[in-house]
DNA sequence: CTGTTAGCGCTTTCAG
DNA sequence: CTGAAAGCGCTAACAG
């Protein structure tokens, strides 16, 4: 019913190839393009992608696939990895993998099988099994934020590692010993923020007990409830270090509930991502920000790098975090 | 590269149309399903969802277009959506119109020229002019939230009149005289949403001075700025009315940096949209709270319906919204 | 610069 | 139940 190429080509009286020339940018009499866009205008043509795609093999689709739209990093990374995108004429089909790896498998297949020119992708897990049928089909991915260990990917990423070892480390700087961490110890981030943690821990020859240790999974729920338990402890620790948003959030819940607990007075506070929320709760949160606008932008650039041919060996793109000051840390005497 | 219907055709002896029986469910016999299924495990074939949507004009996939996805309302509810698209096997194409009319209506065209089966969308204005391609495509639109005032369309939302009038009228329940409004004003939603308050407050015979009625965008920065105004105010207001959740979580903000006013001592705050900040924010925040998990399987189930091929006239489908409690409100004496 | 001819990978009549 | 053939709307050589 829409018109096709073919009407434009009957309307003028000029042949296919002529058409698409034209509605490719190339060159055409000034004459003849005249009719053509008189024809366009007049029968509101336009371009059928799914044919173009099926004979170019290109989609101008970029696959983006996130362990949760729900978590605030990723609805901030879709937003500019949308932004730029869309500007250079690309669509994304964006697929929630819902923390579980089974889903995240069926969204690179779903993807694969709508041809997208290349993916985005935050995974679920330190595991890259799931990878396997974008490597043979040749369609370039980029991971970003929980890039794999593997260097099989190009990733965007910070150095979680050192990044938390320099965190903790300004808790240390101001006088506390007794620092607890919530982390998620499923996907590599979580796992070498911990290892961070860890690191600074042992340089100042601090004790880490086992109950300040709270290796659990990347939800709000999660946070809130391991500070609960933090908080119940006779040794209370005197600091907590939260490794992610969701877990900041929950652990901050935690501490506003309580009636006998303030921070920073009787516990200080280090959390992860500067989101939204972090303007709106009290206290001012300590937080490590992750800079997502700019890798964002360094995943577009590269997953577009590699669409236009580029095949240098993987690389690993590393983006510096950065403090952002609160009042959420008390120094001790 | 890929291997296509034709590799399995030659690997098996059967013709294509076999095949293609195959893929799509018809009748084959036992020993040939078997011969087929060998080859494509065999030859790791996976369809081509473009050459199949050329032909079938379908291309099991939903255009998703939010005036901004960095509102969590939208986040949240993408979120939902997807659930139950991918479920059915359906993708997203998601667009992002950064509350941007042109964006806008460059967003249709694009999903339109990427052949979707239908749309789902949560407009950035009042305007309807934008939707006109879908319409004469024939492409099915299911607006959600901000519905507009056509009724040309199918759309799912709450009666935001009445349950901003009834949430105002809490407020006067609770003795409130001076009641003051953060709104946005350009969109179908918030205007409505403004009447019910006018409605409320007209009803109980309670003036509304202009300086109570800040009529502004939907964004943070504009709560924020709000509620300073209104806190400097001489004669301040007891309480205000917040109209969604980027102003709600705006205004929280305000009163939170005051040293002098507290909430709900010296100002009460009614808010809307109960996303995950509601939970870590003190106070806890009285919200009007809209079910935005089953108007995203309101909304699918009807632009499925649609595509279907549903030509009843366009409906309307209201959801109830309701009222969540917490600790921002106080009774006036 | 323009036209002719294939053909992308699949579904769909229509015979057999 | 299976096969042959046509064609979806477009681009890409290759001549002219």
């Amino acid at each position: 019913m829409p018109t096709t190429i073919r009407d434009i080509s009957k309307e003028t009286g000029l042949s296919l190839a002529t058409i698409s020339k034209y509605l490719n940018g190339g060159n055409v009499l000034p004459e003849n393009r005249e009719k053509i866009a008189m024809a366009v205008e007049k029968l509101h043509y336009e371009v059928n992608e799914i044919a173009r795609s099926l004979v170019t093999k290109k989609t101008r689709t970029i696959g983006v696939v996130v362990y949760s739209v729900e978590c605030a990093f990723n609805g901030s990374f879709i937003h500019y990895v949308n932004n730029i995108l869309s500007e250079k004429g690309y669509g994304l089909l964006i697929c929630d993998s819902s923390n579980d790896e089974k889903k995240e498998a069926a969204n690179i297949k779903f993807l694969l099988n709508k041809k997208v020119d290349g993916m985005i992708v935050t995974p679920v897990s330190n595991n890259t099994e799931f990878l396997k049928p974008a490597k043979t089909a040749e369609v370039p991915v980029v991971l970003v934020d929980r890039a794999l260990k593997s260097s099989e990917f190009d990733c965007v990423k910070i150095d979680n590692r050192t990044t938390a070892m320099d965190a903790v480390n300004l808790l240390i700087k101001n006088n506390h010993q007794k620092i607890a961490i919530i982390c998620s110890a499923k996907e590599y981030t979580g796992i070498e923020r911990y290892k961070g943690y860890r690191d600074a821990m042992s340089q100042a020859g601090l004790s880490v007990p086992a109950s300040y240790q709270k290796k659990g999974i990347h939800a709000m729920e999660y946070g809130y409830e391991s500070m609960k338990q933090l908080l119940k402890l006779k040794d209370r620790p005197t600091a907590v270090f939260m490794t992610n948003y969701e877990l900041t959030l929950g652990a901050v819940m935690a501490v506003n509930e309580s009636s006998e607990v303030n921070c920073p007075e009787h516990i200080s506070m280090l959390g992860f991502d500067d989101l939204i929320l972090a303007h709106v709760i009290q206290p001012r949160m300590y937080m490590v920000v992750q800079p997502v606008k700019e890798m964002g932008e360094k995943a577009v650039e590269q997953v577009l790098r590699r669409i236009a041919g580029n095949d240098d060996v993987s690389c690993e793109i590393n983006m510096n975090a950065h403090l952002k000051r609160g009042n959420s840390i008390k120094m001790l005497a």
